[in-house]
DNA sequence: ACATATGGTCAAGCTACTTGACCATATGTA
DNA sequence: TACATATGGTCAAGTAGCTTGACCATATGT
């Protein structure tokens, strides 16, 4: 592969990603939530039994402040609630509220309309391989763009 | 598929971007380039031939005035010149110098180190079928992931 | 000729992050 | 036990990189 193509690749990855994540958040707001982008791979983090914060800063690839202070943001929003850790008097235990659950199916909705139009060009086959492919690559990396 | 997998797509999308534009980064840091992940892809845009300030920014996918903002960095470090545009009097072509070329050339290399990493996991033949399929779904969209 | 559109910059403001300091609790070690 | 150190979390302040708004110069259409 010659080295213009590896950056090539490394655009084509990022206009994929930042296209799917903007139509996510759309669709989101769309269905009546008020949100940015974070919130959704936040929500898969969350979901099912919740996260500390220091679990979420991880996840997001922020330093734990800045997800404390998406929490903040998530529990003003009603989407999310503090609570004392089962097993850690230190930690406390983010989880979804009700409505927490409520944008994490439009999230999910929103992203499976998104990549039903990608099926639309490369076959839903094809599309399940470019996620068990990308999955095997990156499978543990930080949800963050960052640049 | 099921919506919570068009959701681990987009996750799988956006950790796989993080990781190759943080690789390409350090590795045009550590070849001895002041940068940061941006200059790369403005760099693939510039490259030949030049562009102005508009062109970058929807290249980019920001203002214009951002753009600018960046141009001024980029004229600062020296890796671009402003030029007077050969055929309109209000626009400036942005064009790269010597060291930017350089820099280019760098983060090439940076690119396809990254991207040989992911050759060792998934054979050559599957990254670039992996590439093509990117192309094909997001072919003009703007090179960033804005969350 | 004039009205409007477009390329570019200047200035100011803001969002989402960072670093640094700090407290509370947990864990390892003598 | 007592103490040292590590870890989870928050508060506060600073900042990078973007935005919006105003404006000028040049181009284009009528």
């Amino acid at each position: 592969m010659q080295n213009s193509e590896a950056l090539a690749l490394a655009a084509a990855l990022l206009a994929a990603a930042g296209e799917l994540t903007r139509h996510i958040n759309d669709g989101v707001v769309a269905r009546g939530f008020d949100g940015r982008p974070a919130y959704g791979f936040a929500f898969t983090r969350l979901a099912p039994d919740g996260a500390t914060v220091t679990e979420l800063a991880t996840h997001l690839g922020v330093t734990k402040q800045a997800a404390s202070q998406l929490v903040d943001e998530l529990v003003r929003k009603g989407y999310v609630e503090r609570r004392a850790h089962p097993a850690d008097a230190r930690a406390r235990l983010v989880v979804l509220t009700g409505r927490g659950w409520e944008c994490t199916r439009a999230a999910e909705e929103a992203a499976a309309e998104a990549v039903r139009a990608w099926s639309d060009v490369l076959g839903e086959g094809e599309v399940a391989v470019l996620r068990d492919r990308l999955v095997r690559i990156a499978p543990h990396g930080p949800i963050r763009p960052t640049w």
